[in-house]
DNA sequence: GAGGCGGTTGACTGACCGTTCAATCGCCGA
DNA sequence: TCGGCGATTGAACGGTCAGTCAACCGCCTC
């Protein structure tokens, strides 16, 4: 008797997990949900709006994650490591969705109306950065926003190598992963003490 | 009097490019092409295969072009500079070219066949690494394969902003983009002296 | 100028799939 | 027990496209 919407989107992020968005029918998503396919339009009022949903859903939460981490009052190296917390451990709590977020929703085609969504992740860590350089944590001699997309970049990497089956995902893998990213960009970032 | 093997994959990135893979017709493509559809037929197999053969001659050129700094016998550094450079000026060689690659392949659906050739270039990366390590010019204490796949990510994620008109992309940002790169990671893996 | 042949055309087919909707179910309140 | 109504079903529709194919073109050769 759970809600029904929630069964629909769960299956339907299984579902474009496993085949992707563009070659999953409806009716796969209604068989995953156990339910008529039809029914599907009760709740939606498209496939293009269970993904919709899906992303807003889902990026909402983790930018409220992300902005926590920001209003923590660490010193910026360790906003970082909360960063790259979030965002790694969540593979670990639903890999199926963040398959979704990375193959289908980063790139998307018609992205008009997510950029503002997906482009606030860049603008914290942006402003992470930032900070960390006027609190001299940070070197100065490098663009902010550059360095925030290289660094977002490292992340969803390593997100893509464990989507892709292409780098051991385990517990200490995970953990050898946040520690890895935040040493180099760390140290990469870091003021030379002059 | 163009091969027209060649007049059709030239058309195929630039539909792809403006509409992604899997909204792009056959139709578009040939008209793109300046050609009726059946003719696409008469030299690829598939649609796919128009997608596939994209992929591999371009991404050959790619790991190509990696091998030769790799095998150039700099320093590991200068190697990484390298292969930034290689990559991050294809946007300016083949903007289209970039676009299709970044968004249609490198998380493609069935990448089954693709993996080796994708691998290769982290491959080399790691590579790189590894013999900077060992020269001791790099820090031992980071896995030379994770920190491959967060060099890559950093490169692929600046290429993903100039794709999505996100990040500014004029020689002069790219040549900044290059450097600031490079400074972070070099100096986020170099080695601390003792 | 006849014959042949690779290149080219575009109408057509067959299947697929998102979406609609009329019919049915089953719960609940009166 | 009845009526009503939201939830649910799945057959049918409509449109779209990848891929096929029979015909045609124009160039070359003999």
């Amino acid at each position: 008797m759970a809600d029904k919407r929630r069964v629909i989107l769960d299956a339907a992020v299984r579902v474009f997990a496993r085949d992707g968005y563009h070659t999953s029918r409806v009716g796969d998503i209604a068989e995953e949900a156990g339910i008529a396919h039809g029914l599907l339009y009760h709740y939606f009022a498209s496939k293009d709006e269970v993904l919709a949903t899906i992303f807003r859903e889902n990026w909402g939460e983790l930018i409220g994650a992300f902005h926590r981490v920001e209003a923590s009052g660490e010193p910026a190296d360790e906003q970082l490591r909360g960063i790259a917390k979030t965002l790694l451990r969540s593979w670990r709590n639903d890999a199926d969705l963040v398959r979704v977020l990375v193959r289908e929703v980063a790139r998307s085609p018609q992205l008009q109306a997510q950029v503002d969504e997906v482009g606030e992740v860049f603008l914290t860590i942006q402003r992470v950065i930032e900070r960390g350089q006027a609190d001299g944590v940070f070197r100065e001699d490098v663009d902010p926003r550059l360095a925030s997309w290289i660094v977002y970049g490292g992340l969803e990497e390593i997100l893509t190598g464990w989507v892709l089956g292409q780098l051991p995902d385990g517990d200490e893998e995970v953990a050898r992963a946040e520690r890895t990213i935040i040493d180099v960009v760390c140290s990469g970032l870091a003021a030379t003490p002059s």
